[in-house]
RNA sequence: AGAUCCGUAGCUCAGCCUGGUUAGAGCACUACACUGAUAAUGUAGGGGUCUCCGGUUCAAAUCCGGACGGGUCUACCA
């Protein structure tokens, strides 16, 4: 380890990021920084597996650098953590996709194309884009195993999805039932959200809509009394064919309801009803209220009403009331067929009531509203069932899958629902059965309603929600426990968790897994045509050993394909092909449907494994994760599935920290999408920027739960404010450790016995690897990037740089100079380590520098390196502070210096800065960073006022934190006291206690004592200096130039013009020179008073003056004009 | 429609939890300085009714309520 640092000629990101790329790539830097942390204790992180169907965007660049930052982060702190990557396969957009390219629809599948060939082909596109996703993976630096990826499509990975099924459907979780979909009954199918959300599958119609009366027979919770007359509850309907299904009503718990005396328009009978109290007007004129009931008439056109009792939704929950169209078919009985102890026909409470639109009162159907579904099984309200033609109890609802109303249904048996044949001189059953209503004192109000209807996309025809076959797992039934164990993972952000996460949680519904396509997990269960048996698979060598019993038991031709080598693939249509045979011997077919996808990815921490067939160690070790990072689009995605699944299987959470990061919006605001073709290509933005400035500038932008607005000039910015000065601080010091041939091979000084300045930026330093840790274990990268970023432009290279440049590159390599190499090369070493998670590249490359030269370390790579421990004993705060005073100090007299009235540059010296220190401590601060100021300033003295001093005039401000609380109301009069203050009560403030109000006592206030601690004393003038304030810190500068200062003045122009000169002529650093000058009568005597020092400046030999200099270089110092003659020694 | 996040300088963001009297930083812009870090660096300046309306308080960008605007997720409904 020896020889020099490497220079460079400037800055290019990409092509370091190539350099490092090809270096871990030969060196297989990634497995090792695995492997050397064999027998380190494990950090466990799950990889959400992407699908490699689409391109990846930017998006994923983000989120994966999240993942790879702490996966990163966590290695150098002594963990090892393993990275298995994995592809998702199955699933809708696969399909679509699949579909598109061949030009065919669901229907044609096992029709134009088999289910063979049609799965065939999605299994060759699911990794279309792997070379893509490979490719960038590499590039943006994500470490992650892709070598031995699960992959959800494979047999091993399907069987523990079916060993999970199977133990859920051991415990009781796993169970059929019905679930509300959209229906289109002139197609006979159902239809997916996705066809539904089709382009003008909404459209406006006109249906006849009714606002139906429900007679109660029960109040005993209102206990209303003096009414005359029935009672009604009101609920309207735009679809009244569904009133024959009515089996409750639902109204909101908060929302004011009224119960009205009038009449019903139609039979003119007087009635009493009840709706939502602000949606009166929507059904009575104004005028009419309190009206003359007495001479009420068929022929009187203003109803009259009255209200006669208000209450709240909640007050009328439990209340029955008479089915409103009973018939043969929606019977008591026929409800309680299945569902025995069904208790339809009253009054429920529910959040998703509004008072928009009809009564405030929801006629509740649950065979036709997902909603209604959902708040009928809450309540128990059954659903409708029927006896068969083989005599059995099924359920049936009311209108079936032609759209029509089925036997029993009395008048309306037979009819359509809605005109789907296109039927010569149809007559909507809809308008038949307000009609009833109407003559029956059943409706208050049957109108044409204009209103948006989804319609089949491929009919055209409106569709219906119906009540499909559906399997479920039983999430509600471990709800509280669910809930209970997201309580103890760590959410960031954390309301995401109670929020979103949370909310969901206590709102959830069991989980539908039944989807009818064709490419994903078929559910492994087999049943019998009459559907009394039934069996569930868990492996398969019991698949294999099933169809061997089946063969044998049922004979002929069953299963002949599957018996020599059992099944091979786990998918359709193979296993649809299998006959299993049941208890009792009869035939049993698989049921048809496949499983939802997100049971794939909610798997993954067993699937990926194989378990329980295989790798039962790596399971029980890899379980739970950790850390898990995803969208927050996944948080009722795959957020969801993995924890219900591993609190459904194993009574645990599945991981413990989870990050879920934000959306990518484009420099907008707009979401990125092909059509507006704003989407940013991850491959170019990496390929100009380079992986590091990308990465940097997604992780600080914005903390990663915020949604991103995506700015290329963000990224450039990152590339010159960050990398570019960080690289600039390494050129500056590259050029002078190889001038002096620095290579940390001296011992190292202790900390104490370097310059104020290297104790400064090393207490710095470690501050912020305190500040840096702290964020990265809190997982609040943002921040510890943002740290970073302010050190290296703040503290490293705007202050320490600057002010210690000399130090490397005047003077011997001896004691001090030593300092400043040591000192600024543990920086730059540090930050390699502190930057390593989010900018790898170039942290490894900044590493193999200087570690190629010093070789302190012989770690191959920044990321085999530990992470930074913080050495507290460097840590001193009060030198942190005085630094800051400095620095503003500094930065006060500069702006003076360069003000219209004063226009001095740094380099004419000043002899003197008055200082005015408000207490003893401030004082002390600015004594020991007098020398700092004076080099910075190019100032003599500092003269620090003392505290006492009666030069200046002070004047004090409230301290209005302390006093507030105190004083509350006085707090204006009090700042009016303090504000007036004279030195002189000032001091005796500051002494001790001082009565702001000495005659209290014939006032009669409280007696208001103030002490230091609560005002404030600055001071903003200096009788006869120039002055500037920053809050309580004033400096005064004497901008006298005497004499001696001018001369001085001159010299270090002339220095500065010479070393101009060195410059341009391409002398290096060390050449020494010898000078000549033209006689000047101004300049001369500076010089010759100066000469040592400029020679010792310019590295001159000599400095000689001759009257005329043929030749030479003319310069200008201070407005006079001088001819020089600079040559090269040797 | 519900849930949730967000709204501060032309742009990107701090500050808000824990209220305190000149609301900060970077970029961009303008001017100046520096010239052995030089395709680098520094200093200064302009630029804000902290989305709006109410409330609490001596005091509100900050706490509370409401409205408006934007993002996302869920739902699609009588």
């Amino acid at each position: 380890m020896s020889g020099k640092y490497t220079e460079y000629q400037q800055l290019n990101l990409p092509s370091i990021s190539e350099e490092i790329l090809a270096k871990w790539k030969n060196e297989n830097t990634f497995e090792k920084s695995v492997t050397l942390r064999e027998g380190f204790p494990p950090f466990v992180f799950y990889e959400g597996p992407p699908s490699a169907n689409g391109m990846p965007g930017i998006h994923h660049v983000i989120s994966r650098t999240l993942k790879d930052l702490v996966c990163r982060y966590k290695t150098m702190q002594g963990f090892q953590v393993k990275r298995k990557g994995g592809w998702d396969t199955h699933g809708l957009p696969i399909e679509l996709g699949v579909e598109k390219e061949l030009g065919i629809t669901k229907e044609d599948i096992g029709v134009k194309i088999s289910v063979e060939d049609y799965n065939k082909k999605c299994r060759e596109v699911v990794m279309r884009f792997k070379d893509k996703w490979d490719d960038i993976t590499q590039k943006m630096g994500y470490w992650v195993d892709l070598n031995n990826p699960y992959v959800t499509f494979e047999n091993n990975y399907v069987e523990t999805l079916w060993w999970c099924l199977s133990e859920l459907y051991k415990k009781g979780y796993l169970y059929e039932s019905v679930s509300i979909q959209p229906f289109s009954p002139a197609a006979g199918t159902g239809l997916s959200s996705h066809e539904l959300n089709q382009p003008g599958t909404y459209k406006d119609v006109k249906d006849t809509s009714a606002v139906a009366m429900f007679r109660i027979i029960k109040n005993e919770k209102l206990k209303i009394k003096n009414v005359d007359g029935d009672m009604f509850l009101m609920a309207w309907t735009t679809t009244p064919w569904t009133l024959p299904s009515n089996l409750g009503l639902t109204v909101g718990p908060n929302i004011d309801y009224v119960l009205v005396k009038t009449f019903n328009p139609y039979t003119h009978l007087p009635v009493n009803v009840i709706l939502a109290k602000n949606l009166i007007g929507k059904y009575f004129k104004p005028e009419g209220e309190n009206g003359d009931f007495e001479n009420y008439k068929s022929d009187v056109k203003l109803l009259p009403w009255k209200v006669i009792a208000e209450f709240k939704g909640k007050d009328l929950e439990g209340m029955e009331y008479e089915q409103l169209l009973p018939s043969e078919a929606n019977t008591l009985e026929s409800i309680r067929g299945i569902v025995k102890d069904a208790n339809p026909f009253h009054v429920m409470i529910d959040s998703f009531v509004t008072t928009e639109d009809g009564t405030g009162i929801v006629h509740t159907a649950p065979d036709f509203g997902a909603d209604d579904f959902r708040v009928g099984q809450k309540n128990n309200l059954g659903y409708f069932t029927i006896i068969n033609n083989r005599g059995q109890r099924e359920k049936l609802v009311l209108v079936d899958k032609q759209g029509k109303f089925v036997d029993g249904v009395g008048e309306f048996s037979g009819r359509y629902v809605k005109d789907y044949k296109d039927e010569p001189g149809y007559v909507d059953v809809n308008i038949d059965i307000a009609v009833k209503l109407k003559l029956e004192n059943r409706a208050f109000k049957v109108e044409k309603y204009e209103h948006n209807y989804p319609h089949c996309w491929r009919t055209d025809k409106p569709i219906i929600y119906y009540p499909l076959d559906a399997w479920f797992i039983k999430t509600t039934a471990v709800k509280d426990r669910m809930v209970e164990l997201n309580k103890t993972i760590n959410w960031k952000p954390a309301n995401t968790g109670t929020g979103r996460f949370g909310n969901w949680l206590e709102n959830m519904v069991d989980w539908n897994l039944s989807r009818s396509r064709f490419w994903g997990t078929p559910l492994p269960i087999w049943k019998t045509e009459d559907g009394e048996e039934e069996l569930c698979i868990g492996s398969i060598a019991e698949l294999n050993s099933e169809i061997k019993k089946a063969a044998e038991v049922l004979g002929g031709e069953t299963n002949k394909h599957y018996l020599h080598e059992g099944i091979l693939d786990l998918h359709k249509p193979y296993v649809d092909e299998i006959t299993l045979v049941s208890p009792s011997g009869k035939p049993m077919k698989r049921v048809p449907d496949l499983i939802d996808v997100w049971f794939d990815s909610g798997a993954m921490p067993y699937a990926q494994w194989h378990f329980p067939f295989e790798n039962k160690e790596s399971f029980k070790e890899s379980f739970p994760a950790d850390f898990i990072a995803e969208g927050v689009d996944q948080t009722r995605g795959w957020f969801y599935t993995l924890h219900a699944l591993a609190v459904l299987l194993f009574d645990s959470v599945a991981y413990k920290t989870v990050v879920s990061n934000g959306l990518v919006l484009d420099k907008n605001g707009q979401k990125m999408s092909k059509r507006l073709g704003n989407v940013v290509d991850p491959f170019a933005t990496i390929n100009s920027f380079g992986a590091d400035a990308t990465r940097w500038y997604l992780i600080t932008n914005a903390s990663p739960w915020d949604s991103l607005k995506f700015d290329e000039e963000g990224i450039k910015e990152v590339q010159r404010r960050f990398f570019g000065t960080l690289y600039n601080t390494y050129q500056f010091f590259a050029l002078y450790a190889n001038v002096d041939g620095f290579a940390f091979k001296e011992a190292y000084i202790p900390v104490k016995d370097r310059p104020e300045i290297d104790q400064w930026i090393l207490s710095s330093l470690n501050t912020l690897i305190k500040d840096v840790q702290d964020n990265f274990d809190a997982y609040e990268p943002t921040q510890a990037g943002r740290a970073i970023e302010d050190f290296v432009n703040a503290h490293l290279s705007n202050w320490y740089v600057r002010l210690c440049r000399r130090r490397f590159w005047k003077g011997e390599y001896e004691h001090d100079k030593i300092c400043a190499y040591q000192t600024l090369y543990e920086c730059l070493e540090i930050l390699c380590k502190l930057m390593a998670p989010v900018a790898p590249f170039f942290a490894d490359w900044l590493f193999n520098n200087l570690n190629a030269v010093s070789g302190r370390f012989t770690n191959e790579s920044v990321h085999h390196t530990d992470f930074p421990k913080v050495n507290e004993t460097v840590i001193d705060t009060d030198l942190e502070k005085r630094m800051q005073l400095a620095q503003d100090i500094s930065s006060l007299i500069l702006s003076l210096r360069k003000s219209k009235k004063v226009n001095l540059k740094v380099r004419q010296p000043l002899q003197k800065v008055f200082i005015p220190a408000m207490d003893s401590t401030m004082e002390a601060r600015i004594k020991k960073v007098e020398d700092i100021i004076k080099a910075e300033t190019n100032i003599k003295e500092v003269d620090i006022l003392s505290a006492e001093n009666d030069f200046i005039q002070k004047k004090a401000k409230a301290n209005f934190k302390t006093l507030g609380k105190k004083l509350g109301a006085r707090m204006k009069w009090a700042a009016e006291q303090i504000a007036a203050f004279d030195n002189a009560t000032i001091d005796k403030v500051l002494e001790s206690e001082y009565l702001l109000n000495p005659d209290h006592a014939i006032t009669g206030d409280e007696p208001v004592y103030i002490t230091a601690e609560d005002m404030e004393v600055a001071t903003d003038e200096i009788p006869g200096y120039e002055v500037a304030v920053k809050g309580s810190l004033t400096v005064a500068l004497d901008i006298t130039i005497t004499d001696d200062l001018k001369k001085e003045g001159d010299a270090r122009e002339f220095v500065n013009r010479v070393q101009n000169i060195r410059k341009d002529s391409g002398f290096n650093l060390t050449d020494r020179i010898d000078v000549t000058v033209s006689e000047n009568a101004a300049l001369q005597p500076s010089i010759i008073q100066y000469k040592d020092y400029i020679c010792a400046e310019i590295l001159a030999d000599s400095l000689a003056f001759t009257p005329a200099i043929n030749n030479g270089i003319e310069i200008e110092v201070n407005d006079a004009i001088l001819q020089v003659n600079v040559l090269k020694k040797g």
